[in-house]
DNA sequence: TGCCGTACTATGGCATACCATAATCTGACG
DNA sequence: CGTCAGATTATGGTATGCCATAGTACGGCA
């Protein structure tokens, strides 16, 4: 952090309709207000979020190329709908690319990190006391962001941050499921612990586990889903 | 493959303009006819490629959000200029990933997947035999496919694939240092030999091997480029 | 009564036109 | 000769409108 040129940058505020509309719509998305499979009518969208189908376009076209929507050809848009193979196979790059920011993070041994790593853990604590599935949620984020932004590796993050969207309803089952509560942030915990010390391969091995056992969770939810 | 609908599938020849002319700006880029840093202003492309600012813009979008185009703030899209910093992470994912995916190629030990990859290593010695590197890396790019497509690693590819046309540059340049016709595909037939035995931990430790010196190596072509 | 063809409608594909603003040029004034 | 203000231009942002086609509903004919 340099002090002279990172405080304060206002970061363009000045958003364009475009960048509005496509937050809007992954809150959508993200909130659930639109399901998998649902499809999203450009025109509907229009009246809607009152901008124009140029725009609309656009975005769909962006949340397309993410992965989080599908475009049936002679259909139109539709909210991705996500296998468990395709689930399986998102938790797998998960895990592999949170090790390697994890095993990062030990290597540097950055107390600035260590720290906020820890911030975000208790927060992930009070959202379980509380049964505040959001807070725990979006500490669970904040604890990945961290990660990844203080090992440098933005380009990782995007492609995680891409890939949690459309595993969305997948995480906030899972997290509900009885036992994680204590087991997550247990796991999250070696984590730390393993950076705190500064071993590598103990970081890279409990990230790898800790998305294991996600991964696990879920895919019992979409067998039982599939089941019945 | 199930014989029964799989072959034959013509897979929506009626493509639209819109995905022509996505094909057409990758291979532009792919091909450094647009050279990173380059302005990529939507007039002018419409007028080069025939079609309407819209399907331009949409197009534009798309690239932006897989990497390829960066939109600079009040000035418009250019062609993504890959730091080191960021082409060291792509090396590094893509690492993990191929990682993952010749370790499941390990454990599944097809021989179809032997063969097509046993295929497409001849076809890259071919290549560096006869000094054509379009070959090279056609090949090269067959052999991963090979590798994701048999794993069913097909998000991993995608990813892959995206990551992989921001190096580009760095690949051409790459496959052309002394030794690395020597040294290339022998790491790469190290983890085919590894598929064939059904070594996984193996096949996965080859994979990460090849992208790692391959990697060092574009981080000193890099250098070198930075430096003078 | 059931099936097929036709008309209609919903919806995406594409092009065009206008607007706002940032970059740039130009000329006058100090 | 330099600088600053105003005009001009380049360029992206956005809206609108038409067209083609896939899906659907309806009516007639066997």
């Amino acid at each position: 952090m340099n002090a002279a040129t990172e405080p304060l940058r206002v970061d363009r505020p000045a958003k364009t309709l475009r960048e509005l509309t496509l937050e809007k719509m992954r809150e959508a998305i993200f909130s659930q207000h639109f399901r998998p499979g649902d499809r999203l009518v450009e025109r509907d969208l229009c009246e809607r979020l009152g901008v124009s189908r140029t725009i609309v376009r656009e975005v769909l076209r962006h949340l397309e190329t993410e992965g989080l929507v599908s475009n049936l050809p002679a259909r139109g848009p539709i909210v991705s709908r996500t296998t468990a193979a395709e689930a399986l196979q998102i938790y797998e790059i998960r895990g592999a690319l949170e090790a390697i920011a994890a095993r990062a993070c030990a290597e540097a041994r950055q107390p600035a990190t260590i720290a906020a790593l820890d911030a975000c853990l208790a927060r992930i604590l009070a959202g379980y006391a509380r049964g505040n599935s959001t807070l725990v949620l979006e500490a669970t984020s904040d604890f990945y962001r961290t990660l990844f932004a203080s090992s440098g590796k933005e380009v990782a993050w995007n492609i995680v941050n891409a890939l949690t969207m459309r595993i969305n309803h997948l995480r906030s089952m899972t997290i509900k499921t009885p036992g994680r509560e204590v087991e997550g942030p247990r796991q999250m915990q070696r984590i730390v612990e393993a950076i705190r010390a500064g071993k590598g391969e103990e970081a890279h091995a409990a990230a790898l586990q800790h998305v294991a056992s996600a991964s696990a969770i879920a895919q019992r939810l979409l067998r039982e889903r599939e089941g019945g």
